[in-house]
RNA sequence: GGGGUGGUAGUUCAGCCCGGUUAGAACGCUGGCCUGUCAAGCCAGAGGUCGCGGGUUCAAGUCCCGUCCACCCCGCCA
């Protein structure tokens, strides 16, 4: 053993001490004839004191020490003297008066340094990663990630759950993302696909009878990038048999509120709190709403409707929708800096931005429009106070959602609304199905296994199939989980009667002979017996990016992709030999 | 596939609008001095394919076109 302790629990309990540490020279301060050095390993940073009297020998090697220098260094442990202690650190009442050096490696000079890499281009940190994960603040994230699935494994296992691997060479599902697929060299011609998600095999453990299944699963997406989306990613997928929705989000907030409290030490407040789909829509424009603020959407349609502003009564007219929000404060804004909010709406989707602000009455180019009483009420109805800016959108309904949760969602960010914190919430009561107006049909909103609530399936049984309005209100039994504004998670309860299935599919437009080479394998196992099942999946990555505060989940992902799907630290993907696309009957027809 | 931002010393950036001397700064690096620093200090020094390719011009880091890479967003992600 090359060291007795790691360099940041050294205490002054350990006064006296002689010991040996080991680790990476953070910094270096040489001032001739004392050096000093902050040595680095996993647990932190103490000062290490290279001084003549202490060992002249020491002293004289430490001049070639440079940063990221590996060594090995022996010596007491003493209290620094009075008024040279670094509170800033942990360790800072002690240091160790070096009498033995070993240089265990040397480094080359770094492209960055360790101490400020976050400044350094991602590019670069991603092409030295190794050096980046030096980095404390990489290090506290993937241990907080560590700790994470270290709590998740136990408290499944206190109720229950058993993990059970499920293939990564699995079959295409034409449905969802574009599939990673990977070549069979056995079968010529033929793909594996690496999975989305677990989804049939766990539905099938449930036939099987494992009743508590959960898995911490890599999954694969080939599909674009983004701050919050990985090519691959991990989920915390679980599905317990003879449940219903009320005991998967019960065992998901218990599991919250375990994981907050042991890894962070927080208090999370269960039960959290509920939106059903429409009503988030409504008063937020989405599905994922950031709890952490007000500013929410307001019915702007009835008031509007008594005014005479052409553009609002031609967006109803045609079944159109007309909220507002209160940009709260900002009716300094100039001209200028409202058409840039305007061409930012523009590029959300919406064909322009209507505005008034409260400002000595009412100032703006449409309140001639509308009664004095009217504007009043709009105002009271966004809750707008003098030198606030009332901003309204009329089109389709998808627009008027959009564009304005994008815009709350701004505000929120610009006037420094959203504090610290953790605003976890449920949306449940999605609609069944959606329509794709590109395939002119409906589609599931969830997965096309997720089971209607109890009191729409008489409805979808029995019910007019060519009934859109009856369609569009059936409900499914699905619910997200949403933290600060992230989707962290998605499940749903299952459909197990063989009847409510086959009239699924026929709602898809989905032929029984295609449902059997999409899904084969599922259907058969669920004329065997299939308890009443479902479950949930949580995106971990999200989940833990949002622990750490941090604002991608890279930071806590040890090897990420670029926008691009490579890795810049070892050029993946690459060319491979041609033997090797000989080996699988793969030709490649590039543009 | 589309929109936006960026790419200049090892690093972070300035210079680019408005073309014109030897392309600067800080940090880092190298050497020297220095016994209480903790972003140590002081002195000296080295260090550049201005992402790449083409064009305009007497002259391009600077203007134009194309392209590559990174990041953010839209589409996409049952």
């Amino acid at each position: 053993m090359i060291r007795d302790k790691g360099c940041g629990e050294i205490k002054e309990s350990d006064r006296g001490l002689t010991l040996t540490l080991s680790g990476w020279i953070f910094r270096r301060r040489d001032h001739g004839g004392l050096i000093f050095v902050d040595l680095r390993d996993r647990s932190g940073i103490v000062q290490v004191v290279f001084s003549p009297d202490v060992s002249g020998e020491a002293h004289e090697l430490a001049h070639d020490l440079r940063s990221e220098y590996v060594i090995s260094v022996s010596g007491e442990i003493r209290k620094r003297p009075d008024g040279t202690e670094n509170l800033s650190i942990p360790t800072g009442m002690v240091e160790m008066y070096v009498n033995k050096l070993e240089v265990l490696n040397e480094s080359s000079p770094l492209p960055f340094g360790i101490e400020d890499a976050g400044d350094a281009s991602e590019a670069l940190r991603l092409k030295y990663r190794y050096l980046d994960l030096r980095r404390p603040e990489m290090q506290r994230n993937l241990i907080i990630r560590h700790k994470v699935t270290k709590v998740i494994r136990d408290y499944f296992d206190e109720k229950g759950f058993l993990e059970i691997e499920t293939p990564v060479l699995t079959k295409s599902t034409p449905e969802g993302a574009r599939d990673y697929l990977v070549p069979s060299r056995l079968n010529p011609g033929y793909f594996y696909a690496l999975p989305q998600s677990p989804q049939l095999f766990k539905q099938i453990l449930m036939v099987s009878g494992f009743e508590k299944y959960f898995q911490i699963v890599r999954c694969f997406r080939d599909e674009d990038l983004r701050a919050d989306r990985q090519p691959e990613f991990t989920q915390v997928d679980l599905e317990m048999s003879f449940t219903d929705r009320e005991d998967v989000i019960k065992v998901i907030e218990g599991m919250m509120k375990k994981l907050f409290k042991d890894v962070m030490d927080i208090e999370i407040i269960t039960p959290f709190e509920r939106l059903g789909f429409h009503e988030s829509m409504e008063r937020f424009g989405n599905d994922k709403p950031d709890l952490r603020f007000g500013l929410e959407l307001k019915e702007m349609a009835d008031l509007s409707q008594k005014g005479s502003f052409k553009v609002f009564l031609d967006a109803l007219q045609s079944g159109g929708r007309i909220k507002a929000i209160n940009g709260k404060g900002m009716a300094n804004l100039s001209r200028r800096e409202i058409d840039m909010l305007t061409e930012e709406a523009i590029s959300f989707g919406a064909k322009g931005l209507a505005w008034i602000k409260v400002k000595n009455g009412f100032e703006s180019p449409i309140a001639k429009f509308f009664p004095e009483e009217i504007l009043k009420e709009m105002a009271q109805r966004l809750e707008a106070e003098e030198g606030d800016l009332m901003l309204f959108v009329a089109d389709k309904e998808k627009v008027v959602f959009d564009v304005l949760s994008r815009m709350r969602l701004e505000f929120g960010k610009r006037l420094n609304l959203i504090g610290s914190g953790y605003k976890f919430a449920w949306i449940t009561d999605f609609p069944l199905l959606e329509w794709n107006d590109e395939k002119g049909r409906f589609e599931a909103m969830h997965h096309p296994f997720t089971s209607p609530m109890d009191d729409d399936i008489e409805k979808m049984l029995t019910g007019d199939m060519n009934n859109k309005e009856l369609l569009f209100s059936l409900r499914a039994k699905s619910y997200d989980i949403v933290l600060n504004g992230y989707e962290i998670g998605g499940g749903s309860i299952r459909i197990h009667r063989r009847d409510v299935q086959r009239k699924m599919f026929e709602l898809l437009r989905i032929s029984e002979e295609e449902a059997k080479v999409k899904f084969g394998f599922l259907l058969d196992a669920l004329e065997y017996g299939a308890p009443p099942h479902g479950g949930i999946a949580l995106g971990l990555d999200r989940l833990v990016m949002i622990m750490v505060g941090a604002l991608s989940i890279r930071d806590v992902i040890a090897f990420p992709k670029t926008s691009k799907a490579s890795c810049l630290m070892s050029g993946t993907p690459s060319t491979v030999e041609p033997k090797q696309l000989k080996e699988l009957y793969i030709k490649t027809d590039l543009p």
